[in-house]
DNA sequence: TGTACATCAGTGAACGCGCGTTCACTGATGTAC
DNA sequence: TGTACATCAGTGAACGCGCGTTCACTGATGTAC
Protein backbone atom coordinates (compact mmCIF):
# COMPACT_ATOMS: atom_id res chain seq x y z
CA UNK A 1 0.00 0.00 0.00
CA UNK A 2 2.76 2.21 -0.17
CA UNK A 3 3.18 5.21 -2.46
CA UNK A 4 4.97 5.63 -5.79
CA UNK A 5 4.76 1.53 -6.47
CA UNK A 6 4.23 0.80 -9.82
CA UNK A 7 1.53 -1.04 -9.16
CA UNK A 8 -1.24 1.56 -7.62
CA UNK A 9 -2.66 -0.76 -5.15
CA UNK A 10 -6.70 0.02 -5.64
CA UNK A 11 -6.59 2.01 -9.04
CA UNK A 12 -10.39 0.60 -9.57
CA UNK A 13 -11.20 2.63 -6.43
CA UNK A 14 -8.90 5.59 -7.39
CA UNK A 15 -10.35 6.10 -10.34
CA UNK A 16 -14.44 6.17 -8.88
CA UNK A 17 -12.78 8.60 -6.48
CA UNK A 18 -11.27 10.89 -9.29
CA UNK A 19 -14.13 10.32 -11.10
CA UNK A 20 -16.63 11.85 -8.83
CA UNK A 21 -14.63 14.62 -8.37
CA UNK A 22 -14.75 15.32 -11.85
CA UNK A 23 -18.38 15.00 -11.75
CA UNK A 24 -18.52 17.30 -9.03
CA UNK A 25 -16.28 20.27 -10.17
CA UNK A 26 -17.47 20.15 -13.93
CA UNK A 27 -21.08 18.36 -14.33
CA UNK A 28 -22.09 15.12 -15.09
CA UNK A 29 -20.58 14.53 -18.29
CA UNK A 30 -18.16 17.63 -18.49
CA UNK A 31 -14.73 15.04 -18.06
CA UNK A 32 -13.11 12.00 -19.65
CA UNK A 33 -12.15 8.89 -19.06
CA UNK A 34 -8.42 10.38 -19.73
CA UNK A 35 -8.94 13.28 -17.21
CA UNK A 36 -9.82 10.59 -14.59
CA UNK A 37 -6.36 8.67 -14.99
CA UNK A 38 -4.47 11.75 -15.39
CA UNK A 39 -5.96 12.53 -12.10
CA UNK A 40 -4.81 9.51 -10.88
CA UNK A 41 -1.45 10.14 -12.05
CA UNK A 42 -1.69 6.99 -14.27
CA UNK A 43 -2.24 6.47 -18.42
CA UNK A 44 -5.19 6.24 -19.69
CA UNK A 45 -5.11 2.88 -20.88
CA UNK A 46 -4.85 1.57 -17.24
CA UNK A 47 -8.17 2.29 -16.97
CA UNK A 48 -8.66 -0.79 -18.70
CA UNK A 49 -7.60 -3.59 -16.63
CA UNK A 50 -10.68 -2.44 -14.06
CA UNK A 51 -13.44 -0.99 -16.65
CA UNK A 52 -14.42 -2.78 -19.85
CA UNK A 53 -15.32 0.72 -20.67
CA UNK A 54 -16.33 4.34 -19.48
CA UNK A 55 -19.84 3.66 -19.74
CA UNK A 56 -18.96 0.76 -17.49
CA UNK A 57 -16.72 3.27 -15.32
CA UNK A 58 -20.28 5.57 -14.85
CA UNK A 59 -22.27 2.45 -14.45
CA UNK A 60 -20.07 1.59 -11.01
CA UNK A 61 -19.80 5.11 -9.82
CA UNK A 62 -23.30 5.31 -9.95
CA UNK A 63 -23.90 2.44 -8.11
CA UNK A 64 -21.79 2.96 -5.71
CA UNK A 65 -23.00 6.34 -5.02
CA UNK A 66 -26.53 4.93 -4.82
CA UNK A 67 -25.50 2.09 -2.08
CA UNK A 68 -24.61 5.29 -0.05
CA UNK A 69 -27.97 6.93 -0.76
CA UNK A 70 -30.08 3.63 0.48
CA UNK A 71 -27.68 4.15 3.82
CA UNK A 72 -28.31 7.18 4.42
CA UNK A 73 -31.87 7.50 3.58
CA UNK A 74 -32.90 4.65 6.21
CA UNK A 75 -30.93 6.12 8.77
CA UNK A 76 -32.85 9.62 8.16
CA UNK A 77 -35.84 7.27 8.87
CA UNK A 78 -34.62 5.88 11.54
CA UNK A 79 -33.52 9.07 13.19
CA UNK A 80 -36.74 10.52 12.84
CA UNK A 81 -38.04 7.54 14.62
CA UNK A 82 -36.56 8.33 17.55
CA UNK A 83 -37.19 11.74 17.78
CA UNK A 84 -38.71 13.23 20.96
CA UNK A 85 -42.91 13.08 20.31
CA UNK A 86 -44.03 15.89 22.77
CA UNK A 87 -46.33 14.29 26.02
CA UNK A 88 -49.73 14.17 25.26
CA UNK A 89 -49.31 13.68 21.75
CA UNK A 90 -48.74 10.29 19.68
CA UNK A 91 -46.09 10.21 17.17
CA UNK A 92 -46.90 11.09 13.63
CA UNK A 93 -46.85 8.05 11.55
CA UNK A 94 -45.56 9.66 7.82
CA UNK A 95 -42.42 11.22 10.01
CA UNK A 96 -40.21 8.39 8.87
CA UNK A 97 -41.45 9.25 5.37
CA UNK A 98 -40.88 12.81 5.45
CA UNK A 99 -37.31 11.95 6.45
CA UNK A 100 -37.09 9.88 3.96
CA UNK A 101 -38.10 12.88 1.27
CA UNK A 102 -36.31 15.70 2.82
CA UNK A 103 -33.12 12.87 2.94
CA UNK A 104 -33.40 12.38 -1.47
CA UNK A 105 -33.97 16.09 -1.64
CA UNK A 106 -30.81 17.50 0.51
CA UNK A 107 -28.80 14.71 -1.06
CA UNK A 108 -29.32 15.76 -4.53
CA UNK A 109 -29.47 19.73 -3.84
CA UNK A 110 -25.98 19.17 -2.02
CA UNK A 111 -24.17 17.65 -4.48
CA UNK A 112 -26.28 18.50 -7.73
CA UNK A 113 -24.25 17.02 -10.57
CA UNK A 114 -23.50 13.81 -8.42
CA UNK A 115 -27.37 13.40 -8.26
CA UNK A 116 -27.70 14.51 -12.25
CA UNK A 117 -25.14 11.14 -12.88
CA UNK A 118 -27.21 8.54 -11.45
CA UNK A 119 -30.66 9.79 -12.61
CA UNK A 120 -28.66 10.07 -15.98
CA UNK A 121 -27.68 6.69 -15.75
CA UNK A 122 -30.46 4.67 -15.90
CA UNK A 123 -32.22 1.86 -13.34
CA UNK A 124 -29.68 -0.32 -12.15
CA UNK A 125 -29.75 -3.59 -13.95
CA UNK A 126 -30.65 -6.59 -12.08
CA UNK A 127 -27.13 -7.51 -11.23
CA UNK A 128 -26.30 -4.80 -9.03
CA UNK A 129 -24.61 -4.95 -5.99
CA UNK A 130 -26.34 -2.15 -4.45
CA UNK A 131 -27.71 -2.35 -1.20
CA UNK A 132 -29.51 -1.17 0.25
CA UNK A 133 -31.16 0.13 -2.63
CA UNK A 134 -32.76 3.88 -2.04
CA UNK A 135 -35.63 2.05 -3.59
CA UNK A 136 -35.93 -0.80 -0.97
CA UNK A 137 -35.87 1.51 1.82
CA UNK A 138 -39.15 3.47 0.43
CA UNK A 139 -40.82 -0.12 -0.24
CA UNK A 140 -40.18 -0.96 3.02
CA UNK A 141 -41.10 2.20 4.99
CA UNK A 142 -44.49 2.55 2.67
CA UNK A 143 -44.79 -1.55 4.27
CA UNK A 144 -44.93 -0.31 7.15
CA UNK A 145 -47.44 2.27 6.97
CA UNK A 146 -49.47 -0.16 5.48
CA UNK A 147 -49.38 -2.26 8.40
CA UNK A 148 -49.73 0.63 10.96
CA UNK A 149 -53.10 0.97 9.34
CA UNK A 150 -51.92 4.18 7.90
CA UNK A 151 -52.23 3.80 4.57
CA UNK A 152 -55.11 1.90 3.16
CA UNK A 153 -54.27 -1.65 2.01
CA UNK A 154 -55.94 -0.99 -0.82
CA UNK A 155 -53.93 2.05 -1.72
CA UNK A 156 -50.47 0.09 -0.79
CA UNK A 157 -50.12 -1.18 -4.54
CA UNK A 158 -48.20 1.56 -6.89
CA UNK A 159 -48.38 3.82 -3.53
CA UNK A 160 -44.39 3.89 -4.56
CA UNK A 161 -44.77 6.25 -7.40
CA UNK A 162 -47.41 8.60 -5.80
CA UNK A 163 -44.67 9.42 -3.08
CA UNK A 164 -41.40 9.18 -5.10
CA UNK A 165 -42.74 11.16 -7.92
CA UNK A 166 -43.08 14.49 -6.45
CA UNK A 167 -40.02 14.22 -4.11
CA UNK A 168 -38.09 12.90 -7.36
CA UNK A 169 -39.65 15.94 -9.44
CA UNK A 170 -39.00 18.34 -6.76
CA UNK A 171 -35.14 17.55 -6.73
CA UNK A 172 -34.92 17.51 -10.56
CA UNK A 173 -36.61 20.69 -10.95
CA UNK A 174 -33.30 21.92 -8.91
CA UNK A 175 -31.18 20.18 -10.05
CA UNK A 176 -31.73 21.30 -13.63
CA UNK A 177 -32.48 25.00 -12.08
CA UNK A 178 -36.14 25.02 -13.53
CA UNK A 179 -36.56 26.29 -10.20
CA UNK A 180 -34.23 28.85 -8.43
CA UNK A 181 -33.99 28.78 -4.38
CA UNK A 182 -32.80 31.57 -2.94
CA UNK A 183 -34.20 30.94 0.44
CA UNK A 184 -33.20 28.07 2.07
CA UNK A 185 -36.08 28.46 5.12
CA UNK A 186 -38.34 28.72 2.71
CA UNK A 187 -37.69 26.18 0.49
CA UNK A 188 -37.76 23.53 3.28
CA UNK A 189 -41.22 24.58 4.14
CA UNK A 190 -42.23 23.66 0.58
CA UNK A 191 -40.69 20.92 0.10
CA UNK A 192 -42.05 19.03 2.94
CA UNK A 193 -45.51 20.73 2.03
CA UNK A 194 -45.27 18.86 -0.91
CA UNK A 195 -44.41 15.81 0.72
CA UNK A 196 -47.21 15.94 3.14
CA UNK A 197 -49.79 17.30 0.44
CA UNK A 198 -48.87 13.59 -1.39
CA UNK A 199 -49.15 11.40 1.85
CA UNK A 200 -52.20 12.79 3.39
CA UNK A 201 -53.93 12.66 -0.62
CA UNK A 202 -52.61 8.81 -0.56
CA UNK A 203 -54.11 8.28 2.78
CA UNK A 204 -57.46 9.53 1.96
CA UNK A 205 -57.91 8.76 -1.42
CA UNK A 206 -60.69 7.03 -2.42
CA UNK A 207 -59.65 4.19 -4.38
CA UNK A 208 -61.01 2.81 -7.65
CA UNK A 209 -63.22 -0.52 -7.56
CA UNK A 210 -60.61 -2.95 -6.02
CA UNK A 211 -57.13 -2.31 -5.19
CA UNK A 212 -54.82 0.19 -7.70
CA UNK A 213 -53.53 -1.76 -10.80
CA UNK A 214 -49.51 -2.49 -10.37
CA UNK A 215 -46.75 -0.51 -11.84
CA UNK A 216 -43.40 -1.24 -12.60
CA UNK A 217 -39.92 0.01 -11.60
CA UNK A 218 -36.80 -1.66 -13.75
CA UNK A 219 -35.48 -2.10 -9.70
CA UNK A 220 -38.44 -3.65 -8.29
CA UNK A 221 -38.80 -6.16 -11.23
CA UNK A 222 -35.59 -7.74 -10.39
CA UNK A 223 -36.96 -8.84 -7.13
CA UNK A 224 -40.10 -10.22 -8.49
CA UNK A 225 -41.57 -9.80 -5.56
CA UNK A 226 -45.11 -7.89 -3.81
CA UNK A 227 -45.76 -5.82 -6.80
CA UNK A 228 -46.93 -8.75 -9.08
CA UNK A 229 -49.30 -8.95 -11.67
CA UNK A 230 -46.78 -9.17 -15.13
CA UNK A 231 -47.14 -9.41 -18.55
CA UNK A 232 -50.35 -7.54 -19.36
CA UNK A 233 -51.09 -6.54 -22.42
CA UNK A 234 -50.91 -3.64 -23.45
CA UNK A 235 -53.72 -1.91 -25.66
CA UNK A 236 -53.62 -0.76 -29.60
CA UNK A 237 -51.56 2.14 -30.07
CA UNK A 238 -50.60 2.65 -26.49
CA UNK A 239 -47.04 1.31 -27.08
CA UNK A 240 -46.61 4.33 -28.97
CA UNK A 241 -47.48 6.57 -25.90
CA UNK A 242 -45.27 4.50 -23.33
CA UNK A 243 -43.14 3.47 -25.12
CA UNK A 244 -40.32 1.83 -23.08
CA UNK A 245 -37.53 4.49 -22.48
CA UNK A 246 -34.34 2.20 -23.62
CA UNK B 1 -38.99 29.51 -52.59
CA UNK B 2 -37.82 26.59 -55.27
CA UNK B 3 -35.60 24.47 -54.97
CA UNK B 4 -32.12 23.70 -55.59
CA UNK B 5 -31.56 27.47 -55.10
CA UNK B 6 -28.24 28.65 -53.93
CA UNK B 7 -30.10 30.58 -51.30
CA UNK B 8 -32.34 28.25 -48.73
CA UNK B 9 -35.26 30.21 -48.46
CA UNK B 10 -35.34 29.60 -45.20
CA UNK B 11 -32.56 27.74 -43.24
CA UNK B 12 -33.01 28.93 -39.96
CA UNK B 13 -36.30 26.85 -39.27
CA UNK B 14 -34.60 23.95 -41.64
CA UNK B 15 -32.07 23.67 -38.97
CA UNK B 16 -34.41 23.57 -35.94
CA UNK B 17 -36.48 20.98 -37.97
CA UNK B 18 -33.22 19.31 -38.76
CA UNK B 19 -31.94 19.06 -35.33
CA UNK B 20 -35.51 18.02 -33.77
CA UNK B 21 -35.53 15.28 -36.16
CA UNK B 22 -31.91 14.27 -34.56
CA UNK B 23 -32.99 14.39 -31.46
CA UNK B 24 -35.52 12.12 -31.71
CA UNK B 25 -33.85 9.87 -33.79
CA UNK B 26 -30.86 9.71 -31.56
CA UNK B 27 -31.38 11.62 -28.18
CA UNK B 28 -30.65 15.08 -26.78
CA UNK B 29 -27.29 14.61 -27.21
CA UNK B 30 -26.17 12.57 -29.84
CA UNK B 31 -26.13 14.57 -32.74
CA UNK B 32 -23.88 17.38 -34.33
CA UNK B 33 -24.32 20.83 -35.50
CA UNK B 34 -22.45 18.66 -38.76
CA UNK B 35 -24.99 16.49 -39.09
CA UNK B 36 -27.76 18.56 -38.94
CA UNK B 37 -26.40 20.71 -41.17
CA UNK B 38 -25.63 17.93 -43.41
CA UNK B 39 -29.04 16.79 -43.12
CA UNK B 40 -30.57 19.85 -44.26
CA UNK B 41 -27.93 19.69 -47.42
CA UNK B 42 -25.72 22.59 -46.41
CA UNK B 43 -22.32 23.17 -45.23
CA UNK B 44 -21.51 23.13 -41.75
CA UNK B 45 -20.52 26.55 -41.63
CA UNK B 46 -24.06 27.63 -43.25
CA UNK B 47 -25.44 27.40 -39.77
CA UNK B 48 -23.45 30.20 -38.40
CA UNK B 49 -25.09 32.96 -40.22
CA UNK B 50 -27.98 31.89 -38.11
CA UNK B 51 -27.03 30.95 -34.69
CA UNK B 52 -23.98 31.94 -32.69
CA UNK B 53 -23.48 28.88 -31.93
CA UNK B 54 -24.48 25.03 -31.18
CA UNK B 55 -25.31 26.18 -27.96
CA UNK B 56 -27.74 28.51 -29.33
CA UNK B 57 -29.21 26.65 -31.74
CA UNK B 58 -30.34 24.23 -28.89
CA UNK B 59 -31.93 26.87 -26.88
CA UNK B 60 -33.88 28.32 -30.14
CA UNK B 61 -35.18 24.82 -30.15
CA UNK B 62 -35.94 24.46 -26.42
CA UNK B 63 -38.04 27.67 -27.01
CA UNK B 64 -39.61 26.53 -30.11
CA UNK B 65 -40.82 23.02 -28.42
CA UNK B 66 -41.75 24.97 -25.10
CA UNK B 67 -44.16 27.17 -27.12
CA UNK B 68 -46.04 24.21 -28.57
CA UNK B 69 -46.17 22.22 -25.83
CA UNK B 70 -47.84 25.92 -23.99
CA UNK B 71 -50.42 25.71 -26.73
CA UNK B 72 -51.06 21.58 -26.39
CA UNK B 73 -51.62 22.39 -22.15
CA UNK B 74 -54.07 25.55 -22.82
CA UNK B 75 -56.39 23.56 -25.17
CA UNK B 76 -56.54 20.31 -22.99
CA UNK B 77 -57.48 22.41 -20.41
CA UNK B 78 -59.87 24.32 -22.07
CA UNK B 79 -61.32 21.05 -24.02
CA UNK B 80 -61.90 19.33 -20.22
CA UNK B 81 -63.52 22.42 -19.34
CA UNK B 82 -65.83 21.75 -22.35
CA UNK B 83 -66.34 17.55 -21.29
CA UNK B 84 -70.11 17.00 -20.90
CA UNK B 85 -71.12 16.53 -17.10
CA UNK B 86 -73.59 14.11 -16.29
CA UNK B 87 -76.49 15.34 -15.23
CA UNK B 88 -77.50 16.21 -11.39
CA UNK B 89 -73.49 16.34 -10.91
CA UNK B 90 -71.27 19.25 -10.51
CA UNK B 91 -68.32 19.35 -12.66
CA UNK B 92 -65.11 18.33 -11.32
CA UNK B 93 -63.69 21.62 -10.30
CA UNK B 94 -59.88 19.91 -10.81
CA UNK B 95 -60.81 18.74 -14.51
CA UNK B 96 -58.69 21.55 -16.05
CA UNK B 97 -55.55 20.73 -13.79
CA UNK B 98 -55.70 17.30 -14.23
CA UNK B 99 -56.06 17.41 -17.96
CA UNK B 100 -52.71 19.83 -17.85
CA UNK B 101 -51.25 17.17 -15.84
CA UNK B 102 -51.71 14.28 -18.08
CA UNK B 103 -50.57 16.81 -21.13
CA UNK B 104 -47.84 17.05 -20.22
CA UNK B 105 -47.34 13.33 -19.14
CA UNK B 106 -48.47 12.45 -22.37
CA UNK B 107 -46.22 15.01 -24.18
CA UNK B 108 -43.19 14.05 -22.17
CA UNK B 109 -43.82 9.96 -22.91
CA UNK B 110 -44.39 10.73 -26.62
CA UNK B 111 -41.42 12.15 -27.36
CA UNK B 112 -38.81 11.34 -24.40
CA UNK B 113 -35.50 12.62 -26.29
CA UNK B 114 -37.33 15.82 -26.85
CA UNK B 115 -38.32 16.17 -23.39
CA UNK B 116 -35.00 15.50 -22.36
CA UNK B 117 -33.87 18.04 -24.63
CA UNK B 118 -36.19 20.68 -23.05
CA UNK B 119 -35.51 19.88 -19.49
CA UNK B 120 -31.78 19.85 -19.94
CA UNK B 121 -31.91 22.95 -21.76
CA UNK B 122 -32.59 25.04 -18.03
CA UNK B 123 -35.20 27.41 -17.51
CA UNK B 124 -35.77 30.15 -20.46
CA UNK B 125 -34.00 33.28 -20.22
CA UNK B 126 -35.88 36.16 -19.54
CA UNK B 127 -35.70 37.53 -22.82
CA UNK B 128 -37.67 34.22 -24.17
CA UNK B 129 -40.67 34.93 -26.95
CA UNK B 130 -42.03 31.35 -25.30
CA UNK B 131 -45.65 32.04 -25.69
CA UNK B 132 -47.64 30.86 -24.12
CA UNK B 133 -45.12 29.40 -21.52
CA UNK B 134 -46.69 26.29 -19.95
CA UNK B 135 -45.95 27.71 -16.47
CA UNK B 136 -48.00 30.61 -17.33
CA UNK B 137 -50.84 28.05 -18.56
CA UNK B 138 -50.54 26.61 -14.92
CA UNK B 139 -50.45 29.57 -13.18
CA UNK B 140 -53.67 30.66 -14.50
CA UNK B 141 -54.97 27.35 -13.93
CA UNK B 142 -54.26 27.70 -10.23
CA UNK B 143 -55.54 31.08 -10.24
CA UNK B 144 -58.61 30.09 -11.67
CA UNK B 145 -59.09 27.33 -8.72
CA UNK B 146 -58.20 30.20 -6.13
CA UNK B 147 -61.04 32.21 -7.74
CA UNK B 148 -63.54 29.19 -7.42
CA UNK B 149 -62.55 28.72 -4.06
CA UNK B 150 -61.42 25.70 -4.34
CA UNK B 151 -58.31 25.89 -3.54
CA UNK B 152 -57.82 28.18 -0.10
CA UNK B 153 -56.62 31.26 -0.97
CA UNK B 154 -53.91 31.07 1.85
CA UNK B 155 -52.31 27.41 -0.21
CA UNK B 156 -52.29 29.69 -3.26
CA UNK B 157 -48.78 31.01 -2.80
CA UNK B 158 -46.24 28.11 -4.28
CA UNK B 159 -48.66 25.81 -5.21
CA UNK B 160 -47.15 25.82 -8.34
CA UNK B 161 -44.47 23.64 -7.16
CA UNK B 162 -46.93 20.54 -5.39
CA UNK B 163 -49.03 20.93 -8.82
CA UNK B 164 -45.47 20.79 -10.73
CA UNK B 165 -43.19 18.17 -9.08
CA UNK B 166 -45.49 15.61 -9.18
CA UNK B 167 -46.11 15.96 -12.32
CA UNK B 168 -43.14 16.51 -13.38
CA UNK B 169 -41.32 14.11 -11.59
CA UNK B 170 -43.53 11.00 -13.20
CA UNK B 171 -42.23 12.42 -16.32
CA UNK B 172 -38.79 12.60 -15.71
CA UNK B 173 -38.62 9.31 -14.08
CA UNK B 174 -40.32 7.88 -17.21
CA UNK B 175 -37.87 9.52 -19.78
CA UNK B 176 -35.04 8.42 -17.48
CA UNK B 177 -35.96 4.93 -17.39
CA UNK B 178 -36.40 4.40 -13.53
CA UNK B 179 -40.03 3.38 -14.36
CA UNK B 180 -40.92 1.09 -16.67
CA UNK B 181 -44.11 1.02 -18.63
CA UNK B 182 -45.56 -1.91 -20.55
CA UNK B 183 -49.60 -1.18 -19.56
CA UNK B 184 -50.39 1.86 -20.79
CA UNK B 185 -53.91 1.70 -19.15
CA UNK B 186 -52.55 0.86 -15.57
CA UNK B 187 -50.20 3.87 -16.11
CA UNK B 188 -53.13 6.10 -16.93
CA UNK B 189 -54.92 5.57 -13.68
CA UNK B 190 -51.39 5.68 -11.77
CA UNK B 191 -50.65 9.13 -12.70
CA UNK B 192 -54.47 10.12 -12.53
CA UNK B 193 -54.15 9.14 -8.96
CA UNK B 194 -50.40 10.89 -7.97
CA UNK B 195 -52.14 14.14 -9.83
CA UNK B 196 -55.80 14.01 -7.70
CA UNK B 197 -53.88 12.73 -4.44
CA UNK B 198 -51.31 15.91 -4.67
CA UNK B 199 -54.61 18.16 -5.50
CA UNK B 200 -56.78 16.79 -2.54
CA UNK B 201 -53.83 16.98 -0.13
CA UNK B 202 -53.12 20.35 -1.46
CA UNK B 203 -56.62 21.81 -0.86
CA UNK B 204 -57.23 20.25 2.05
CA UNK B 205 -53.62 21.06 3.86
CA UNK B 206 -53.78 22.86 7.05
CA UNK B 207 -51.37 26.08 6.32
CA UNK B 208 -48.74 27.19 8.53
CA UNK B 209 -49.81 30.39 10.55
CA UNK B 210 -50.10 32.87 7.50
CA UNK B 211 -49.76 32.29 3.58
CA UNK B 212 -46.87 29.55 2.87
CA UNK B 213 -43.96 31.24 1.54
CA UNK B 214 -42.75 32.45 -1.93
CA UNK B 215 -40.49 29.86 -3.94
CA UNK B 216 -39.14 31.40 -7.15
CA UNK B 217 -38.86 29.75 -10.65
CA UNK B 218 -36.56 31.28 -13.25
CA UNK B 219 -39.23 31.85 -15.49
CA UNK B 220 -41.91 33.56 -13.08
CA UNK B 221 -38.75 35.38 -11.58
CA UNK B 222 -38.73 37.41 -15.45
CA UNK B 223 -42.36 38.06 -14.98
CA UNK B 224 -41.61 39.93 -11.60
CA UNK B 225 -46.18 38.98 -10.48
CA UNK B 226 -47.59 37.72 -7.85
CA UNK B 227 -45.07 36.13 -5.96
CA UNK B 228 -43.48 39.13 -4.63
CA UNK B 229 -40.79 39.05 -1.22
CA UNK B 230 -37.28 39.00 -3.42
CA UNK B 231 -33.79 39.12 -1.74
CA UNK B 232 -34.73 37.55 1.62
CA UNK B 233 -31.91 36.51 3.49
CA UNK B 234 -30.66 33.25 3.56
CA UNK B 235 -29.20 31.50 6.91
CA UNK B 236 -25.62 30.81 7.59
CA UNK B 237 -24.73 27.88 5.76
CA UNK B 238 -27.59 27.64 3.91
CA UNK B 239 -25.81 28.52 0.42
CA UNK B 240 -23.84 25.14 0.90
CA UNK B 241 -27.33 23.13 0.94
CA UNK B 242 -29.62 25.31 -1.51
CA UNK B 243 -26.84 26.40 -3.75
CA UNK B 244 -28.10 27.94 -6.98
CA UNK B 245 -27.79 25.45 -10.22
CA UNK B 246 -25.71 27.43 -12.49
C1' DT C 1 15.54 -19.38 2.11
C1' DG C 2 16.44 -18.77 -2.74
C1' DT C 3 15.14 -19.09 -7.33
C1' DA C 4 12.12 -19.76 -11.61
C1' DC C 5 8.30 -18.38 -13.55
C1' DA C 6 3.33 -17.21 -14.36
C1' DT C 7 0.32 -13.60 -13.78
C1' DC C 8 -0.99 -9.13 -12.85
C1' DA C 9 -1.26 -4.24 -13.60
C1' DG C 10 0.96 -0.90 -15.39
C1' DT C 11 3.18 2.05 -19.88
C1' DG C 12 3.23 4.87 -23.99
C1' DA C 13 2.48 5.33 -28.65
C1' DA C 14 -0.84 5.19 -31.94
C1' DC C 15 -5.49 4.59 -34.21
C1' DG C 16 -9.27 6.88 -36.30
C1' DC C 17 -12.72 9.83 -35.32
C1' DG C 18 -15.89 13.71 -35.45
C1' DC C 19 -16.46 17.80 -33.30
C1' DG C 20 -17.34 23.22 -33.04
C1' DT C 21 -15.70 27.04 -35.09
C1' DT C 22 -13.11 30.36 -38.23
C1' DC C 23 -11.93 32.33 -42.52
C1' DA C 24 -11.49 34.17 -46.98
C1' DC C 25 -14.29 33.47 -50.62
C1' DT C 26 -18.28 33.93 -54.03
C1' DG C 27 -22.66 33.41 -56.17
C1' DA C 28 -27.44 35.06 -55.63
C1' DT C 29 -30.57 38.52 -54.39
C1' DG C 30 -32.73 42.83 -54.14
C1' DT C 31 -32.69 47.75 -54.43
C1' DA C 32 -31.66 52.59 -56.11
C1' DC C 33 -31.49 55.35 -59.86
C1' DT D 1 -36.74 48.69 -67.93
C1' DG D 2 -31.78 48.11 -67.41
C1' DT D 3 -27.77 48.43 -64.92
C1' DA D 4 -24.49 49.10 -60.81
C1' DC D 5 -23.72 47.73 -56.64
C1' DA D 6 -24.30 46.59 -51.65
C1' DT D 7 -25.69 43.02 -48.90
C1' DC D 8 -26.98 38.58 -47.86
C1' DA D 9 -26.36 33.69 -47.33
C1' DG D 10 -24.07 30.32 -48.89
C1' DT D 11 -19.16 27.34 -49.79
C1' DG D 12 -15.20 24.50 -48.63
C1' DA D 13 -10.91 24.03 -46.64
C1' DA D 14 -8.69 24.19 -42.54
C1' DC D 15 -7.81 24.85 -37.44
C1' DG D 16 -6.87 22.55 -33.20
C1' DC D 17 -8.79 19.61 -30.14
C1' DG D 18 -9.56 15.76 -27.07
C1' DC D 19 -11.80 11.71 -27.11
C1' DG D 20 -12.35 6.29 -26.27
C1' DT D 21 -9.97 2.45 -27.24
C1' DT D 22 -6.25 -0.91 -28.87
C1' DC D 23 -1.83 -2.91 -28.82
C1' DA D 24 2.57 -4.81 -27.98
C1' DC D 25 5.27 -4.11 -24.29
C1' DT D 26 7.43 -4.57 -19.50
C1' DG D 27 8.25 -4.05 -14.69
C1' DA D 28 6.35 -5.70 -10.25
C1' DT D 29 4.29 -9.13 -7.60
C1' DG D 30 3.42 -13.42 -5.56
C1' DT D 31 3.66 -18.34 -5.50
C1' DA D 32 5.57 -23.21 -5.98
C1' DC D 33 9.22 -25.98 -5.06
Amino acid sequence: MAKGRYHHGDLRAALLDAAEELVRERGADGWSLREASARVGVSPSAAYHHFASRDALVRALSERILSRLGVRLAAACDRAAESLVPVGETADPLRRLIALGRGYLHWAVEDPAVARLVFGAGATGPDSRVSPHPHDVLTAELDRLAELGALPAASRPGAEFVVWAPIHGLAVLLIDGLIRVDDARAFDLQAERVIRATLNGLCQESAPSGDWPAVHTTHTDRRRSHLGQEGEQVGPGAGDLFRQAE
